[in-house]
DNA sequence: TCGAAACTGTGATTTAATTAACAATATTTC
DNA sequence: GAAATATTGTTAATTAAATCACAGTTTCGA
């Protein structure tokens, strides 16, 4: 296996995720005026290693002045040239109750290369209305809409029982990257990339481990 | 490795999540009515292989009547010896905003051993409101209740900046399952199980395999 | 200026999770 | 009732992810 600076491979999908997180972390620091960082702190700031850092960091091809840290600034602009398209991409929220506004509003404010461009829903009274910043557009318009905006990712938070039909329609209208919250597994063609969520199945989880604690 | 079917091991993180999502369809599926079940029907309920389910299967010792499929009622019923704890295990939610209230009418109506007893915010509003089912009370009475009701496990849905304070007193008033969906990783002692999710690297893993796209 | 200390970058190893391969068993068909 | 078919349970192989172990810098302290 031979991986250049030049041409990227795509990533390991955990790095990817850990290195959204990174740059969450590094972002503050910038914020605090911290300028240089080591492997083992980044590492303390999230739930893992030195060297798990430093592998992911290795992954994007940038290396540090030695024995000083990695320089936030740069690392950040790098993490981004990875995670960033250059042009930004759309996204929309499809559903817009509980879940649908809770997303919504923890990206207001937030500087990113995603752009919420619009929210979708049945209910006629949330319609033309902007919630959490955007708008609400009526869910027989989602072609339309997604089309003339150019929205290539969408954010599934509809009940369960529309959950299935909607994604068929996200798909019919041409979304790229679809997360599913929703309890219903959906099955989308290959080239859509489908992450799914499933609150539900987490707590679960942390009950089964909690009862069954490891060692 | 040995195993047997009387003393379980504690099973591999990723079954336990299959196997809660299996429990929900085998439900579905006998709502509809339908007896039994090929393991490579349930795989395609999911997004996984019909080798996938057997093994999870294997791992919980459940077998099948040969060539019939899974008897839906037994496997539902074994998946709950595994997945519940047999008295039920209470939880509360920890910050009623937008995806506190999300998640608490997930839950309810739906039948399962955990329940939710308690939701908790600061908003002097919401304070003995009964939200989504649900009484709420002070922040400040968080260890109180939690003894009082021997709550096990919290979901966290505050606010970034009082996430690590708020988990550092569901440590102290001695929960065991902490469930983070704050973006802020937390340091927890090594006796509570913790699991975290964050749904802005979620967007972000989306967004980075719709511009670089697999194989 | 030399040696010790502090970090990084990365091959090698280990562990965990998934997938392949197939024998064993039950069912159906003729 | 023998052969063909469908399905499970499990061992073995593969792949993916995490960790170990250590050589290579740079800096610091005497």
């Amino acid at each position: 296996m031979h991986q250049s600076n030049d041409y990227f491979m795509t990533l390991p999908e955990r790095t990817v995720e850990r290195l959204s997180e990174y740059r969450r972390s590094l972002l503050q620091c910038l914020e605090e005026g911290k300028t240089h960082i080591f492997s083992h702190e980044l590492a303390n700031l999230h739930h893992n290693t030195a060297v798990q850092v430093r592998r992911d960091i290795m992954f994007i091809g940038y290396t540090s002045m030695q024995r000083k840290g990695y320089d936030v600034r740069e690392l950040v602009d790098v993490i981004g040239e990875i995670l960033d398209s250059e042009m930004g991409l759309n996204v929309a929220v499809i559903g817009i109750g509980n879940l649908g506004r809770a997303f919504t509003t923890y990206f207001v404010g937030k500087r990113s290369k995603l752009n919420i461009i619009a929210t979708f829903d049945v209910d006629t009274t949330k319609i033309d209305r902007v919630i959490s910043g955007v708008k609400c557009y009526p869910l027989n318009r989602l072609k339309e809409v997604v089309e003339t905006h150019q929205i290539s990712i969408a954010i599934l938070t509809v009940p369960a029982d529309s959950a299935s039909e909607v994604a068929a329609q996200l798909v019919e209208a041409g979304i790229k990257g679809l997360m599913n919250f929703t309890t219903i597994p959906l099955n989308v063609p290959n080239e859509v990339f489908l992450d799914e969520y499933d609150m539900i199945t987490s707590v679960e989880k942390v009950a089964y481990f909690v009862k069954s604690p490891r060692e």
